[in-house]
RNA sequence: GCGCCCGUAGCUCAGCUGGACAGAGCAACGGACUUCUAAUCCGUGGGUCAGAGGUUCGAAUCCCCUCGGGCGCGCCA
């Protein structure tokens, strides 16, 4: 929950604020109120630890130069006992504070005692959040998109659940409608063929081999019994029995990527409760349809939406987005304050009159969140592969898996943020697998492992934070100054706000480039540094600092849902 | 045609939600293992931030337009 750098960058405001309003009492500034301004971290080394940029934004209000108000603050700042060295007037009108290299160092303990907390946020305050993603049509096996969106939401969920917020992942199973029928065509179909009848697979049905399969499995099981049978209800029976194989693996091969759902939520059910039927009617008491050429539409043009949208076909049935209506009004009512959605950029369009439907039925559009994901282009051979599951020959969740392995995989989705239309050259990356920037990170996880069974060897060990009187503490700690040293630690110190900001942005790729910055941080000071040395005191410290390193990479390691490995 | 996303080094991408000279990895080249794992480190070269305007003290970042690529615009999901 603590925060050091925030708590260094607020006490910095303070200063900041506190000398600028002693000018203005003294009348040498004239500013009617304190401008919004922050403190932020220069990224050019040699323009100090921090940086406020109060005197370019009240330069205009001021009617004076912004270098000249800067000296104005900096002649009013309090800091001593602040842990600043000094203060510098620089550039455009920036204020540079230099701080004692030992900032930082407080961090250590404090990951040391907080553990696997270090860098929970209380942004979220427990409201209830749900993620959906996924939601793959159970018709046939996860592609990659699917896969991008497992790794995406799952890491998504992990960051807002680290940053107070109380999640819900779920997945939507679409276990009705057309696709299905389709499915249980196609199901027969094949099982039709196998038995060297005459089998057609609709048009818009599955020609995967995956179809094939269930059938051949069904047909050694129990024969060809269901060539007498009404084919209405033997392709409920095929539907039933497919569906289920294929949802079983599903969960198979979304815990085998690491992705847990708390929830599945059948289509289906919505509709055998009658909760599609209920949106019909509450949309049309409210006024939000007419028919129209036999259909029942929705005035999705009254929420600025392009066009209206079918809810009930000519033939009865009701449209998917009926279905999904029916499926968030749902969520809000199992009292979700905020219901966030991953989708597939081919379903964008759909956005607006999902929410405008919301809005008609009088909940607030604002609490749902869908986050667009652009798809992923296949490579194989240097060729774009086709990703439809149609063909039967896309690379499956499954393959992927297999091949690039789970932490790699799940890595290397994250390193990049949802709008990035992803091109993922499979030979690539089964053939550069030792190079994956994820081994990188893992190694050095994996080193610092090393360090502790050797220093276990020589009897050093990491001392419990409670065990050591404060002063103590403060006198090991601040034997760490060299510059891989203060950096390290300084990179410890940037987790907490990097959860927040991936947590508010809704962007965990932000995690896995903060385990690739740590980690570069980390072998840097390696290459320079002996843990264990022959001064016990430099080796308890560093110890307690690498240890600390360890405890972080696995924090964030756990949010991205890779391993990390004691040895490699 | 209209809407959404994207365009930064040879390649893949960051760029802290407007800050001080644009960064990293891969690829290329040159160095570092008798010491806790060299799956590592250190160094060198490389960019008109697609293009043109605008807002601002200040723009890769925000707004408008143009060009290029992806995806949508179904009584499919």
């Amino acid at each position: 929950m603590k925060d050091v750098k925030a708590e260094i960058q607020d006490k910095l405001k303070e200063l900041t604020v506190s000398a600028l309003k002693k000018a203005v009492d003294e009348g040498v500034l004239n500013l009617a109120k304190i401008p919004d301004f922050n403190i932020e971290v220069p990224q050019a080394e040699a323009h100090g630890d921090f940086a406020a940029n109060v005197a370019m934004v009240a330069a205009r209000e001021a009617k004076m130069p912004p270098r000249k108000i800067a000296e104005i603050i900096k002649e009013r700042m309090e800091t001593t006992g602040t842990g600043v060295e000094r203060i510098e007037v620089a550039g455009p009108g920036f204020i540079n504070f230099y701080l004692s290299p030992t900032w930082a160092h407080g961090v250590i303990p404090v990951i040391l005692n907080e553990g696997d907390a270090y860098g929970r946020q209380d942004i979220g305050k427990g409201k209830k959040v749900q993620v959906e993603f996924v939601s793959a049509n159970p018709t046939g096996p996860m592609h990659m998109g699917n896969a991008r969106g497992a790794a995406l939401g799952d890491a998504l969920a992990s960051v807002l659940e680290m940053a107070g917020y109380d999640v819900t992942r779920e997945f939507y199973i679409n276990d009705a409608g057309n696709q299905i029928e389709n499915f249980g065509l196609s199901l027969e179909a094949r099982y039709l063929e196998l038995l060297g009848y005459e089998g057609r697979i609709p048009e818009g049905g599955y020609h995967g081999e995956d179809i094939k399969d269930h059938m051949r499995e069904l047909i050694e099981k129990e024969g060809d019994r269901f060539l007498h049978v009404d084919p209405a209800e033997r392709r409920a029976y095929f539907i039933e029995y497919a569906l289920k194989k294929n949802i079983d693996r599903m969960k198979r091969d979304l815990e085998n990527f690491g992705v847990y759902f708390d929830v599945w939520f059948s289509e289906r059910s919505l509709h055998n409760e009658g909760k599609v039927q209920e949106v019909i009617r509450l949309l049309t008491e409210r006024g939000y349809t007419y028919e129209k050429d036999g259909a029942l539409w929705f005035k999705a043009t009254e929420f600025g939406v392009p066009k209206d949208e079918v809810l009930v076909r000519q033939n009865g049935v009701p449209t998917y987005f009926a279905s999904d209506i029916a499926y968030h009004k749902d969520k809000f009512d199992r009292g979700f304050e905020w219901v966030i959605d991953i989708w597939g950029a081919d379903h964008h369009g759909h956005v607006p009159r999902m929410k405008g439907a919301l809005a008609a039925l009088g909940y607030d559009p604002e609490k749902l969140t869908v986050i667009i994901m652009q798809l992923v282009r296949l490579y194989r051979n240097g060729e774009i592969a086709r990703m439809s599951k149609r063909t039967g020959r896309a690379v499956t969740l499954a393959d992927l898996v297999e091949e690039v392995g789970k932490d790699a995989a799940r890595f290397f989705f994250n390193l990049r943020g949802a709008d990035t239309h992803l091109d993922f050259d499979l030979d690539l990356a089964v053939k550069q697998s030792e190079e994956n920037p994820v081994y990188y990170v893992q190694y050095a996880h994996a080193r610092i492992a090393s360090i502790f069974r050797q220093a276990a060897e020589q009897g050093a060990a990491v001392p419990e934070v409670r065990d050591v009187p404060a002063g103590d503490l403060d006198r090991l700690l601040s034997m760490l100054t060299q510059d891989t040293e203060v950096q390290l630690i300084n990179k410890l110190a940037d987790f907490p706000g990097e959860i927040r900001v991936a947590a508010s942005t809704l962007s965990p790729y932000r995690i896995a480039n903060y385990t690739l910055e740590l980690a570069a941080a980390f072998h840097s000071f390696y290459n320079v540094c002996r843990v264990l040395t022959g001064d016990p005191d430099l080796t308890t410290a560093r110890l307690m600092l690498v240890k600390a390193v360890q405890q972080v990479l696995r924090n964030a390691f756990r949010i991205l849902g890779i391993s990390a490995p004691e040895r490699m």
